[in-house]
DNA sequence: CGGACCATGTAAGCGGTTACATGATTCT
DNA sequence: AGAATCATGTAACCGCTTACATGGTCCG
């Protein structure tokens, strides 16, 4: 017997994808495929998304009035949608920044497998953990790179962010972009270092059954 | 114009909790109430799974031939159904742990919003990270506790396991698993340090704000 | 003129979440 | 007798992935 009013906007579970949009058109509009750009060379190292989702994500914000799309000639016949956050969009965006965050479980293939490697090959389990250093080191890479160009202010986009702001305010803004960089420099680190650990576990192992 | 034959089982994404769930049931047979309980106190604190993903996903492993569904009666009109894994269920499990992990590019809300915290109040900002604290202190003690009572052999469902292996082999298998929540515990350790950076920073940003 | 890039999607499906639902059993 | 626990689900929905699809534009 519910009545039909509902709180329609209560928190549907995370919805980071439209937040992580909000926060790129905080610094300039973008069309949909700048934004799809902009995913693999800023963003996108915290939070990926395929076009397939951008382009009909953005669509649902403009109908709920989160950002403007303003249809731009391109050459003889094309034409695209340049999209702009409105003061809805900033104000949403700034509610979502001010809640705390609701935290998951845990759901890690990587230690899950871990946690059973007495069942695969000993090779095998050389070569998973020599892949979980692999990508965390590229992962390290990535990030370390983003924070180079955040701290000298090459960024593209981090650059068109500060132009918004004056420079007074640089040195904040600066400094919360490099930490949370630097929290995830830190995390691939320790995850090739637990890899590294899980290497040498594997040889001593081999070591004592080669003795037997 | 497709035939309709096709490679059914090509690796879909991950189906992770098919192999959480053979994981644990190769320690020993249980129901999915048993395995729902063992999701809590076991590798729940590295895959998380509700009833109501669990009980279909029995179903569906049984219709594979992973598991076998033996009824067994329960008090006076009752029945339950415990699973055992097959030989199938064994051989899809190894080969499972033997194909290296397929990693999902990042997708983490704290750091995403870390990235923009110059959009938040400061003691929003602070809130945030004391939750930040306060779960991954949570998620240690957690992994602290699965960790000294697999070193000691207390744990119910791994001490279960060990008794299927002889005592030549406990080493290996009880080291693995210390392995992989050595490695939760680092992370949460680093996150804690992490946050705890952050809330220095909004400190200092704040001193400096007042000092004008 | 061809290849790289710009622009924007659709469709099917899956894994997971949340909320809801029911009844039997064992313990105190 | 009532509470805690055992047992097993259904239904709706959502965010995301994968694969597929199309056509225009710019540059060398």
């Amino acid at each position: 017997m519910s009545i039909g009013i509902s709180q329609a906007t209560v928190q549907n579970r995370t919805m980071s994808l439209r937040y992580a949009l909000l926060a790129l058109l905080t610094a300039q509009p973008m069309t949909g495929y700048d934004l799809a750009k902009a995913f693999h060379i800023s963003v996108g190292h915290v939070w990926y998304a395929p076009d397939s989702q951008i382009y009909p994500e953005l669509r649902r914000m403009e109908a709920a009035g989160l950002v403007d799309g303003v249809a731009l000639p391109w050459g003889d016949k094309g034409t695209k949608t340049e999209y702009h956050v409105t003061d809805a969009g900033i104000s949403e965006f700034v509610d979502w920044m001010n809640l705390p965050l609701r935290y998951t479980r845990e759901r890690d293939p990587a230690h899950l497998k871990a946690a059973y490697f007495e069942w695969a090959d000993p090779d095998a389990v050389r070569e998973q953990l020599r892949a979980h250093v692999a990508h965390y080191e590229d992962q390290r890479r990535q990030w370390l790179e983003q924070l180079e160009s955040i701290r000298d202010h090459t960024h593209p986009i981090f650059a068109k962010r500060l132009e918004r702001y004056p420079s007074s305010e640089w040195p904040r803004i600066t400094a919360f972009k490099m930490f949370a960089y630097e929290g995830l420099a830190a995390r691939a680190e320790q995850e090739i270092a637990w890899a590294q650990r899980g290497l040498r576990l594997v040889d001593e192992l081999a070591g004592e059954s080669a003795a037997d």
